[in-house]
DNA sequence: AGTGGCTCCTGAGCGC
DNA sequence: TGCGCTCAGGAGCCAC
């Protein structure tokens, strides 16, 4: 599932090889996955532009076209984005495969969740899902303050405040329960109830499980792979997510397992306070 | 404003 | 072997 290692991952992957390339042609074989200008024909708008520029904004991926529009790609649970260089075929869960001068792109997405818009990039400001967005984690600007003023918001759980991505961009299941477990903080934990010195072991551990996450080319607990098509390395370093009743890696604890925010959460009783 | 439930989807894993 | 069930979940939406 996607999170924002992922996609920065697959943004990385992606530039080596798409980058300054001229789009022939695109091809949908499923119409929902992909949303277009209202009026506007999504296939047309693709045809002939160059793609000038790739950047991601939390768990969004943005394609800049030289016509002044870009594509935006959100790869829900089990979207991918994969560059072959040569023609390939598609198979039941390809959706959209675009076709460029050299090679192609194939969007796929076994759940169907993903979605692939396009937008006038002059607009881009303007569609809602990305104007709501949070500060960037990873951001020079993001800081342990910020953090404790965009929780501040919230009178939730830290486990809902930080998967509500108008509060912090880019984070989901995996690196919340990562992130709150390096912290030493339990997920049901009421905001109101951190201190200070916890809002700042948070902000560090939130910055370095994704760092970490990236460095490991994301993680590929099920269907995750980076535009290139290949699966990343982080789950092997993973603490608390999918390890529920083993061993905890630091006290030897065994690791509970509940619904938190509506999603299953792990973390240790041992070490999370 | 918060939570819970529903929706969109398919595949894996399980019991029988 | 295969059926039917449960679970996984990002995020929008709605009811309470």
């Amino acid at each position: 599932m996607p999170e924002l290692p992922e996609v920065e991952s697959i943004k990385r992957t992606l530039e080596k090889n798409i980058l300054k390339k001229r789009i022939l042609d695109a091809k949908i074989f499923w119409p929902s996955a992909v949303i277009s200008v209202p009026g506007e024909d999504f296939v047309e708008l693709l045809k002939d532009k160059i793609i000038d520029g790739l950047s991601r904004r939390g768990k969004y991926l943005l394609l800049h076209l030289d016509n002044n529009y870009t594509l935006i790609v959100h790869f829900r649970m089990t979207g991918r984005l994969v560059y072959y260089k040569e023609k390939t075929t598609v198979d039941k869960h390809t959706h959209v495969v675009i076709c460029l001068e050299q090679g192609e792109l194939h969007y796929s997405d076994i759940r169907k969740f993903g979605r692939i818009q396009i937008v006038s990039t002059e607009n881009i400001h303007d569609v809602p899902f990305l104007a709501k967005l949070g500060p960037e984690p990873l951001d020079e600007s993001f800081n342990f303050i910020l953090l404790g003023q965009q929780l501040a918001k919230k009178k939730s759980s830290i486990k809902a405040a930080l998967l509500d991505q108008t509060v912090l961009a880019g984070l989901g299941n995996i690196y919340t329960d990562e992130a709150l477990f390096k912290a030493g903080v339990l997920p049901q934990r009421n905001i109101e109830s951190l201190k200070v010195s916890e809002i700042i072991l948070l902000y560090d551990s939130i910055c370095e499980v994704l760092k970490e996450g990236i460095k490991a080319g994301g993680t590929s607990f099920r269907d995750y792979r980076d535009a290139n098509g290949n699966k990343g390395l982080f789950q092997e370093s993973l603490m608390v997510y999918g390890r529920a009743g083993q061993a905890c890696k630091v006290c030897g604890q065994k690791l509970t397992k509940a619904k938190v925010a509506g999603r299953t959460t792990v973390y240790c009783l041992g070490c999370q306070k």
